[in-house]
DNA sequence: TCTTGGTGATTGGTATGACGAATCGCCAGC
DNA sequence: GCTGGCGATTCGTCATACCAATCACCAAGA
């Protein structure tokens, strides 16, 4: 049912059940590298600083690093140190850099926005698809989602409604049998979560008025009519657009 | 101008010449998986093995293997071992990943595919934003890439007219001044040479056909007419379309 | 016979110390 | 003042060791 998501955050623990070290590094530097604690273009300290500061060995030192690396955070060359690369090199749709970027409490309304709008670029386009080549058993996990949705409203129950939401959308860039377009899930799981909670704790009002909307944008899948499914989902997003917007957790359209 | 493109395959030479030995055995591993060596679920050798057969040290195996696991292909866990995580948690916009998905030789029929649909679900989007929201810097990049579209064309210049054309699109969606659109152009860039190249090469004419639609996208975004670049970059991808089509590069719309 | 408990082996996680290669900065000599 | 070289710095790689968690196995006891 659900993905393994292994991410620093969930590899924390070693099976043990104390923190990973090469993750509370990982975590430490790659936090201040999104913070601007080291800022972009900056070289950091050189490995001897930081095995003292962490009191790490080395070893573990560079295992975060090789990490950040593959993040597209950092760079490395021999004898020049480690720098921090240009955001635009980022692997944004990255669970861990994405974690980052949100800060401890409340949201990045930059980035929100920014994710936010690409939905509404991805979302329409993705249930046009999946109208299309859906298959039974993708349908049916729409429909699932779509069904605790509707549990939830009823229960009032606010985490259930979160995460069946997710699901909901996370069900459809499935079915669009695109893996391009479903690596956006990544950026649909870590932050639909915070923007779905931050709305919907202040109004669950608002998620039912929108359980209408998600359930033509599921008969119009399972009805197999592509342009009533995006339609469908462009309503639905700007539904919730002018939500979060209500809310400032996203800012408006320039 | 250019982004440093600091990959794998760019680490490959320290900077003395000779390969490093980590991008080797990630290079080596990162494909082994890719390419179903090691299949989806299965586990890996374990360390010790590995080491022998790749005559590396443990440090040098370890980094190459947390930069497949930070790219979402492997999953280490202890005294379980190493597994290769499911093809949809792969980070399919990375560039390794997307190289080790490309045979040696030829395009991947399915990727290309799926990239060229998923172009033409964001492209004429990031037209549309980059007409609202690029300033003069971004649009003189695109003007220059333009230019170079051209000459390359009279030189009859198949590298620069690739190189251009990546150029051209790689700065629409710099323009858009959304993030999470821009990473995406890593997808853009490693594969539109891939096929701009595989098309161009077997008939300059479609490239000198396609410099009018480029320059519609140009003079739209200049007279900032979102839905005029929106219709012209859709119009654009239909006719790449049509030609990758032909040669086989992609497959049809299902 | 089945369960329970221990015990050693396996496997990844971390720490250390060492050496190499490339490069930078400084200083002496021309 | 310029040039050449030498030492120091810094990352890359290696070898080894120990730890913790877990598994497989076996033996003792109910």
């Amino acid at each position: 049912m659900e993905k393994p998501n292994i991410t620093a955050q969930s590899a924390m623990r070693a099976a043990g059940g104390r923190p990973a070290k090469v993750s509370e590094v990982l975590e430490l530097l790659g936090r201040r590298v999104v913070t601007g604690d080291y800022a972009v273009g900056e070289t950091l300290p050189v490995e001897k600083e930081l095995i003292e500061e962490l009191s790490v060995s080395r070893t573990t030192l560079r295992e975060a690093i090789k990490t950040l690396t593959a993040l597209g955070l950092l760079e490395v060359r021999t004898r020049h140190g480690t720098r921090v690369r240009p955001r635009q090199d980022w692997s944004l749709l990255s669970r861990d850099v994405l974690r980052w970027m949100q800060p401890v409490e409340g949201v990045n309304v930059e980035l929100s926005s920014a994710i936010d709008e690409a939905r509404e670029v991805f979302e329409p386009a993705a249930c046009a698809l999946a109208a299309v080549r859906a298959d039974r058993r993708e349908i049916t996990r729409i429909r699932l989602a779509y069904e605790a949705m509707e549990r939830a409203a009823e229960n009032d129950d606010v985490e259930a409604a979160i995460q069946a939401d997710k699901d909901f959308h996370l069900a459809i860039l499935a079915a669009t049998g695109n893996p391009i377009l479903e690596a956006f899930d990544t950026a649909i799981d870590a932050v639909l979560g915070l923007l779905f909670k931050a709305a919907i704790e202040r109004h669950m009002e608002s998620f039912r008025k929108n359980l209408a909307n998600h359930l033509r944008v599921l008969e119009a899948i399972e009805q197999r009519r592509p342009e009533e499914a995006r339609q469908a989902m462009l309503d639905m997003i700007g539904f919730t657009r002018r939500n979060l917007e209500n809310y400032q957790i996203i800012k408006p359209i320039s």
